[in-house]
DNA sequence: CTTGGCACTCGACGTTGACGAGTGCCAATC
DNA sequence: GATTGGCACTCGTCAACGTCGAGTGCCAAG
């Protein structure tokens, strides 16, 4: 009855301060919550939470304000995952299935994902490293500049330009191009550099570097990963807390223009499924200490492949953005899986 | 020399208020910069000055602000445009230098831009509309997903993806392969649409939903006009601002999300070469009207492509900022002339 | 364990007054 | 006619002050 009570205590006053964003005390507590007690005995409950750490109050005679310590109990024990409603649902599914490429799709999520949850959101790309070789293709830009296009199984397409020093002849490029293809067609992205151990020595002494430049440039667009890249989305939605609490916002802004800054926060989830919560310093960023983060992972089929996720004010409203975050990983999933 | 003491006045006053962000009075006018008169002459000059609207009060008894036409008039006739050290333009020529393709180029693009100005940035796409086609490519992802590319003679690569509702055969997509090569290589972009029409009529009725989803892929992938898109970058420069004047951040980010209202500013620069600048309410765009921007055209070779430029509160260093967007556009163009 | 009462704390807010920066106007001067 | 010093006036900033009220902790009674 008392753990009981002190944990319903809690879920109020972080409900309470995610909605009106100052801090609760007793009083506004039992008018708003049918808690079945007096201020008074709020009050006890309070004192012990804010000793465990759950809660702490600004200054003194205040209300409570939830620590990060209290957000994680709040999120571990006392908050579900808010499903969308079918509406949404289906906007969602209309919204992505629209999508005519990978680049749209990214661009559709991250949109979409910062509009559901009116917060910054973040979607990285799709791994390639299992992908294959699908495609290879050599052309010639000009006498001397060619351009090598590796496409993948996954339809991602990526294309290096290489600089010849002397002018290239159609032959020459043609043997080389069917020789790329017979040695890389199929092939796993991690493989390409083994399969091109030796390529060079079938060609003709003076064609020797050309061919050497062509195979760095083509293992550059395979070991150029991917999920290196992040597109990111809903910036303005951090304005809104200009007025509010100890969150500046330059620092965060600063914080999201780093590709790597987004990659670790993407990247530290857990292989575990489902959406993973880190909350005010849990995530190691410097400058997010006052943002949580939610992320969830996305696959085409089994494979796991990347994440998704928005950054919000610690006190955001858990339960929505997490419903969101799930269940835009989920039509990502199945969006990359029909295509 | 009344005139032209005028005119020096307006100019302290943009100079002082652009570097302390505050209300300058006559007093501190004649302090700070050597006039020659005394402030109460200033203030006649001020009184005048501010009957003609270029500048205001905030408020009675407070110091002088420029306003929109003050700015104009001092852009205009009072601020050359201060050219970049030899260190910078260095630094910004061996940065742009490394970008290994077009997406780089860009992407270094904007993140020099924003870093030389400390402001937001922006950066359009070249322009395909001058673009002849170099290659094209057509690929099985699987028996009923194909893949069209096309590849620009500027380098530029363009993917979509078909769906058959048949299985493909090798020998079919052979064929449109290379009569699509017969028909396309070579032929301007904006000529594709002619060069399709009756394509279909050479292949077999049973074949020809597949030959006519192929070429709506195509003209797709030529009719997108690569200039819409835009990359942003910065925009936590907009932050430091947020204690400052009526600027209110959350209008601009959200402006600036809008790929749509980042090409109308750009758009909307004149034909005329060298450096435009928009201040406040002259560039029509809703949440911007406290803003200035400044925009230059790069191109490769002669041909006018594309714009670029920076966003930025109206009492910017605009001689700086000038010269940064400047240099940016004709180290660009440069890069892109070589590549 | 719960509750009502009570004294206490402390930030928010409005008032007040001193201060000073800045102005406009005017008469005197060059 | 332009310039200048003087002067009264305006008005925002800032600090000091007092009031108000939300909120607390503690305690004794139920």
């Amino acid at each position: 009855m008392l753990e009981e009570r002190r944990l319903e205590v809690l879920r109020a006053i972080v409900e309470d301060f995610v909605s009106t964003h100052e801090p609760v005390g007793s009083k506004a507590l039992v008018e708003r919550h049918s808690l079945g007690v007096s201020p008074a005995t709020i009050r006890n409950d309070m004192a012990a939470l804010e000793d465990e750490g759950f809660i702490t109050q600004p200054h003194t005679s205040a209300g409570r304000v939830p620590t990060d310590r209290g957000y994680r109990l709040f999120v571990d024990r006392l908050s579900g995952v808010k499903p969308l409603s079918s509406a949404e649902r289906r906007a969602i599914e209309s919204f992505l299935g629209e999508a005519v490429d990978l680049d749209d799709v990214m661009q559709r999520t991250v949109r979409l994902l910062a509009q559901a949850t009116k917060q910054v959101a973040m979607v990285q790309y799709p791994s390639l490293t299992r992908s294959r070789v699908r495609h290879i293709e050599l052309v010639a830009l000009s006498t001397t500049r060619l351009m090598i296009i590796v496409i993948a199984d996954t339809g991602r397409v990526d294309q290096r330009t290489v600089e010849s020093s002397v002018p290239v002849d159609e032959a020459l490029l043609a043997d080389i191009r069917s020789r790329l293809s017979v040695a890389l067609v199929d092939k796993p992205f991690a493989s390409v550099g083994d399969e091109l151990t030796d390529f060079d020595q079938a060609f003709e002494p003076l064609d020797r570097p050309l061919v050497t430049a062509i195979i760095a440039a083509a293992l550059e667009t395979v070991s150029e990963r991917a999920d290196e890249r992040v597109v990111l989305g809903g910036t303005s939605h951090l304005a809104r807390y200009q007025d509010a609490f100890p969150l500046a916002i330059q620092p965060v802004l600063e914080a999201l223009e780093e590709q790597v800054v987004l990659l670790r926060l993407l990247g530290e989830v857990p292989t575990e499924s489902g959406v993973t919560v880190r909350i005010g310093a849990e995530n190691s960023v410097e400058g997010l200490s006052s943002t949580s983060v939610v992320t969830a992972r996305y696959a085409r089929s089994d494979q796991s492949m990347a994440s998704l996720g928005v950054v919000g004010p610690t006190h955001m409203d858990y339960a929505g953005t997490m419903g969101a975050v799930q269940a835009v990983a989920q039509y990502v999933s199945k969006i990359l899986d029909g295509q």
